[in-house]
DNA sequence: AGATTGAGTGAACGTGCGTACACTCAAAGT
DNA sequence: ACTTTGAGTGTACGCACGTTCACTCAATCT
């Protein structure tokens, strides 16, 4: 119970490196795909020895585990606090356009490694994604069903839609991923993109089905 | 120019083994990413020892090039079949989506390929297989630019419009290839997905700018 | 003050890898 | 009948890998 102050020095250090394991695992996995880099590489780039890997990860998949987390806990905080923004009521497609791709830009890295992983990783890295973007779609279809034109519709078609949505943003984040730095024009384009493709399907709710 | 059926022999070998060589890569590439499986793995498989892959390719890299090349050959000779059916100008979004689902289920193993070296293959794998998506874009576009309601639409709303269906459609193949098989009921739903995403957008088309 | 804990070390292992090199031996060319 | 060609062989190399094990030594606990 006489944990205050030094007693953070052991675990803070150890946070530390753990820390410091996922940023160079994120940062080596910019150019190559988390699956061929390898536990040596990642003990090298973080400073630390390769056993000492295995007093923070039992194995490289249990290290990709955790980026998912890391990743995804990243976004959710973000659209957390966007939804406190007023404006997103008014205008919710520029809202979620201009959403994406700040959050994307913040932080290009943990994007990048979805995106890639998504399909590329290992069972278990994309099992794991796959599970969270599943809970976005529910997320936003429940947001979606209190729309205007959305209210009475049947729920499977609500699911439809919203899947239509994430799926999109995931392919957006993709190109954002993709754009190079310091290009405020091709930003601008794929924003305008992404208003334009959200633009369409939203037309497309007022006339279903009618 | 003697050559007749003796002279076939040679060449047919090669050949054959060539075949061996992109059928065990792919084969291979079910289960593990391009990126991840060897030279000597895709040798063993193909009956070779690893020396005499370099008589067919000069590194694993041109391998993966060779693939996305028959890949997409496959694609569009089932694409350009389907066009010369009648029945795809009375009902375009069924026609659709029942070639997209046939297509990738006749070879699952080259979509599955193509899905998940697009984002997580080597540098050059992504960039030939995102150069012939574009193309794709362009020739859909060039398809859709025809259709009634579009036809004076502005050129970049049209290539804007084809990117999301070439979108939908990448995204909808990846569903069926991580369809298991003998489920058709699965195969039925994916279908109608695919058809209730094109209707909205095809909806959306209509009002577009009105 | 002394004992315990545990993050990080460093050497060593077996394995699979890409590639080099010199080779064989039928088919194809002359 | 001979030479040439070239797909496929077999050995051998140096290298990076994941994982093992016995270790150090400062922070923490008693």
């Amino acid at each position: 119970m006489t944990e205050s102050v030094q007693t953070a020095s052991r675990q803070e250090q150890k946070e530390r490196t753990r820390q410091a394991i996922l940023a160079s695992a994120l940062e080596l996995t910019r150019t190559e795909g988390f699956a061929q880099i390898s536990l040596r590489q990642v003990a090298r780039h973080a400073g630390i020895v390769p056993t000492a890997f295995y007093r923070h990860f039992d194995s490289m998949d249990e290290l990709g585990l955790a980026l998912v987390e890391q990743s995804f806990s990243t976004l959710r905080r973000m659209i957390r606090e966007a939804q406190r923004d007023p404006k997103v009521f008014d205008n919710i497609i520029d809202a979620a356009a201009d959403v994406l791709v700040e959050a994307v830009k913040h932080s290009k890295a943990h994007f990048a490694f979805v995106a890639r992983e998504r399909v590329g990783g290992s069972a278990a890295v994309r099992r794991a994604i796959q599970h969270e973007l599943d809970l976005f779609v529910s997320e936003l279809a429940v947001v979606l069903a209190r729309l205007p034109n959305i209210e009475n519709w049947a729920t499977e078609d609500v699911q439809m839609v919203s899947r239509l949505f994430v799926r999109n943003m995931v392919s957006n984040a993709e190109e954002v991923v993709e754009m190079p730095d310091g290009r405020p024009d091709l930003e601008e384009k794929i924003k305008e993109g992404a208003r334009r493709q959200m633009r369409l399907i939203v037309i497309g709710f007022r006339d279903w089905k009618s």
